[in-house]
DNA sequence: CCCTATGTTAACTAAATGTTAAGCAGGGAC
DNA sequence: GTCCCTGCTTAACATTTAGTTAACATAGGG
């Protein structure tokens, strides 16, 4: 998954630097060096994370941030401040905006890096290992062991499979259309054919048997009320 | 790893008397005279220790200290009191307050420091020695002895392994995703890259068996329940 | 009975993890 | 201080398995 990074500063030297650091990384990158080019450049770029100065001349990073946060396309985008240890912004001020995290100046490709590989992390997940187990119809899924067992038999179930049941089972006898699955489970910057979908449901189908998730024709899939 | 100390008190000879006598040992020192000021200046510099006077004109140290711990960043920050001993501020309210740790004026640095190394100790043992023993499917994990058994046969464990495993069978089944791992065992300020946690759960795969610990693939690992 | 949406299978690709060995750093012995 | 030992981390490479796709099959509404 090639990650998108807008890279925002005033400062060119810093953006270079970072860039460098990241196209090293294989990440694909956009550069502005203010507010203003960072809203146009975000709205056509679409990037997965935005590395935000704080300290920039004119609309600095908290203001930015708010605005880019009005623009619902990049509502699920990751936004990181850059501040210096000194600045008297508070931390408090940038969550509000909506920021997602904090880098401290000067940036350290090492703390950066593993800072961006943790976001990616977390947004790979879209079933958290704490939220609750969930049983219908004699079927339990149980996001903290990542399992689903069938009348107390534990069955292994991979991460896509694991998390087209638990969608699904959220909300038994909602028809789920396949644009929301999509949005929901691949995120809306990836790409997969419709097959994909049924691949995964008729392994899920496969352990949990067939008639637990019915097909809606033209609409979508719903697991039985 | 160079601990960071931020020193409060009102009176910037104490303040550095214990700078000096910190910084002979390599310690980060960052300085407040006010609760004010620590406040601001914990929130940037991000301690591993904060020596707080209690006694301070306007914001005393209780008053600060419970500040401080409204920041969860702070959370796992280290709080030591200094007291005079006449003083009638109770221990009780700064306990209340969040304060782990109490020393009283006049400050002798031997002193001092023995108490600072045995927090530093402390903080660095993800696992305290003193919690109890865990034991699933013949494998006994002892924190006060630091070792783990197999069917009653001793095997030397490092820190590391030791603490992984220790994370892992305190919760049997439960999967703990990398992110998880690395901030409960390495913390949130330190940068390993993720094979780190592969080389180490592969070490302790050697010991206990492949069997025990399972990869829950692009979530994380758990020990079998 | 046709047309389209979905089912099914197996091959392929890509991502995640496993594995090995080498480099490094801290602590203790001398 | 210097040497050595041990444990931690990393990089490089191998392996595995999940995920995706293409190709073809089937079913059911109109």
């Amino acid at each position: 998954m090639a990650w998108k990074i807008l890279i925002v500063d005033d400062e060119p030297d810093i953006v270079d630097f970072i860039e460098y650091n990241l196209q090293k990384e294989d990440f694909i990158t956009a550069k502005a060096y203010n507010g203003e080019d960072a809203l146009r450049i975000a709205a056509d770029f679409r990037p997965d994370l935005i590395i935000l100065d704080v300290m920039m001349p004119q609309m600095d990073g908290i203001d930015t941030c708010r605005r880019l946060r009005q623009n619902p396309d990049l509502a699920s985008t990751y936004i990181m401040f850059l501040t210096a240890r000194s600045e008297e912004y508070s931390e408090i001020a940038g969550f509000e905006a909506g920021a997602d995290d904090f880098v401290n100046k000067p940036v350290k490709p090492r703390a950066l890096m593993s800072r961006i590989s943790a976001i990616a992390r977390r947004k790979s997940l879209t079933v958290d290992p704490d939220s609750n187990s969930v049983s219908h119809k004699g079927i339990k899924i149980d996001p903290s062991s990542y399992t689903v067992s069938i009348e107390d038999k534990e069955l292994p179930f991979p991460k896509k499979e694991f998390e087209l049941l638990y969608l699904l089972m959220s909300k038994p006898g909602k028809v789920f259309t396949r644009e929301k699955i999509l949005n929901k489970i691949w995120g809306e910057s990836v790409y997969v054919v419709d097959r994909t979908i049924d691949v995964h449901i008729r392994k899920i189908r496969e352990k949990i048997g067939d008639d637990m998730i019915q097909t809606v024709k033209g609409v979508g899939y719903k697991f039985v009320a």
